[in-house]
RNA sequence: GCCAGCGUAGUUCAACGGCAGAACGGAGGACUCAUAAGCCUUUAAUAGAGGUUCAACUCCUCUCGCUGGCACCA
């Protein structure tokens, strides 16, 4: 047992949650219920991103005092994790002075004292509408787009950051492994940006343009930039700069960042100098995910395609999306996210899949046995096992024909499919390890054709008792690699075949129940 | 423009230089415990042109097509 500590990006409260925000807290907590299911001791973060000029500025155009509203954003991200079932331990909001300010400010002060803090002079394009830079990426035709109009090319004082001495550690770090990024792709563009080298980067605002914020220490004219106050929040969540930094002692370095790739550079660069300016240690893993796209496009206002997670939870349930995003889109790629293909998938793999199968056996059992099967000896389990060929789906190559492959359940889940399972987590392929499971599932489906319990009751009572004993294993089984993915599922098995725990040395005796279908059919 | 990556069955993805696999879809079959669910069989592919090799999806060159990254935006 050890400890395991993962976090979400923190969401930027500008606008309402959407897809990807979902995306983001459902594979962060997949991994942290995975890590739980191990007995790791695992915190879990997520929170919210609250200051800025873009913030202020949505808040204004809504009408409304800017604590209020990122208040009320805030607790819409709140609810989203809710209503997703995401198991975070805690909930960072920036605009936390009690909480967030101190760590952010200690956080400063340690880049200062190493003497990498200095004042110099910011050049960026002012938008006189915006009353704040923009950047390049905001400009549509060297205009504005919101206020149609060029900006101007300021000049203003404020602090820098010396990212650009970092290069070399940085990739030092990178190349000792102390600093992983996966996929390897992500890593490689880390790489081809510090072969340009870094270049320092600024860290503050006048407060005259920006007051909400953190002011900088020792210089109330100043706001904190972005950089030092949100990604602050992965130590100042622990309790950095607080009095009690006990948490942060046990938990940082985080073992997990995951985020997405549009924040790639913040999360291997920029952060990671901070971190070694600080004189603190490394995250060990970021972990980068692609986009989830709709209809082939990204997801955008104008494009009338964003995608509601609320509404899509509200019509099929949160492990139904939860299912899809986890295993039906690529952790490492650009996924997809379409109405059709959620249908699609919801309809053949959880109704005709984890919930027919749930259901056929269970009802076997309360039809041929009353409802209850009592502890079977090892001997009679292991005479009625997995067909040849088990091992198939899991890409394990026979070593010669001779060889045996007639797996009773529990040994065959104990001994290779458990294994392969946490092969799969252990680099962070979500997917795989979701295929896993159901792959599993295909095989149980198989056996019941197989030994055809259903007419086996009435040649051999014992035998078709010892199959819906090791199909109630299986049950089990499944719905224990399934609880990071579907964890109300996974509990609703669980119950379903009056078993407690998630240890596979508890499953001697089931007694099932009459339920109602885990995935009802839609229309 | 520069750098990286990709192009495999109708679709989505696999395959240390050694018989190209799976899922979904399509076609057929046997069954009936289950949500007309499940099972079995079957269908079909390496973008193109060269090269290295006994052997290339895999390595090299070129062509065509696609994607991502190229700095202060969470």
């Amino acid at each position: 047992m050890s400890k395991f500590y993962i976090t979400t990006p923190i969401f930027y409260v500008n606008a309402p949650p959407h897809l990807g925000h979902a995306y983001a807290d459902i594979i962060a907590d997949i991994i942290a219920r995975y890590h739980r299911l191990r007995g790791d001791e695992t915190f879990f973060l997520t929170g919210t991103d609250e200051h800025g000029a873009k913030v202020a500025r949505a808040a204004e155009k809504a009408g409304v005092e800017i604590p209020k509203f990122v208040e009320s954003v805030r607790e819409n991200f709140r609810k989203l994790a809710s209503v997703l079932n995401i198991s975070n331990d805690d909930f960072i909001f920036t605009a936390d002075e009690e909480r967030h300010f101190p760590g952010a400010i200690k956080l400063w002060k340690k880049l200062e004292e190493a003497g990498d803090i200095y004042k110099g002079v910011y050049e960026g394009m002012y938008c006189v509408g915006h009353e704040a830079f923009i950047t390049e990426k905001d400009l549509e035709d060297g205009k504005c787009p919101d206020h149609n109009e060029a900006p101007q090319i300021i000049k203003e004082e404020n602090y820098f950051f010396r990212l650009s001495k970092y290069t070399e550690p940085l990739k030092k770090a990178v190349e000792f492994g102390e600093l992983a990024i996966l996929p390897k792709k992500r890593a490689h563009e880390l790489s081809s940006l510090l072969e340009e080298g870094l270049r320092d980067i600024s860290f503050s605002r006048p407060s005259k343009d920006i007051s909400w914020g953190i002011p900088v220490p020792g210089d109330q004219t100043q706001t904190m930039y972005v950089w030092c106050d949100a990604l602050a929040n992965y130590i100042s969540a622990l309790g950095y700069g607080r009095e009690d930094e006990s948490k942060f002692q046990k938990f940082w370095p985080a073992d997990v960042h995951l985020v997405g790739k549009d924040i790639l550079r913040f999360h291997t660069a920029f952060w990671p100098a901070m971190l070694l300016s600080a004189g603190l240690p490394l995250p060990k893993t970021i972990l980068v995910h692609g986009l989830v796209r709709v209809g082939g496009r990204k997801m955008s206002k104008t494009l009338g395609n964003v995608v509601d997670p609320f509404e899509i939870v509200k019509n099929y349930g949160a492990d139904a999306f939860r299912y899809y995003l986890s295993r039906e889109v690529g952790l490492f790629e650009d996924g997809e996210f379409t109405e059709e293909k959620f249908a699609a998938a919801y309809e053949g793999n959880l109704v005709k899949g984890v919930g027919n199968y749930v259901r056929r056996v269970s009802t076997m059992i309360e039809s041929y046995f009353a409802g209850s099967l009592g502890e079977i000896g090892e001997e009679r389990v292991a005479a009625v096992p997995l067909r040849k060929g088990s091992l198939d789906f899991l890409n394990i190559e026979k070593k010669s024909d001779s060889e045996i492959e007639f797996f009773s359940i529990p040994y065959f889940v104990n001994e290779i499919l458990w294994k392969k399972y946490v092969e799969a987590f252990a680099s962070y392929e979500v997917n795989r390890a979701a295929d896993i499971a159901f792959g599993f599932l295909k095989e149980l489906d198989s056996y019941v054709d197989d030994y055809k319990p259903f007419k086996l009751i009435e040649t051999d009572k014992e035998k078709a008792e010892a199959v819906l004993w090791s199909l109630s294993y299986g049950a089990l089984a499944l719905a224990k690699m399934l609880y990071p993915f579907m964890p109300a599922t996974s509990e609703e098995i669980l119950k379903i075949y009056g078993v407690e725990s998630f240890d596979q040395n508890s499953w001697k005796t089931f007694k099932v129940s009459k339920h109602a279908q885990l995935f009802p059919k839609k229309e």
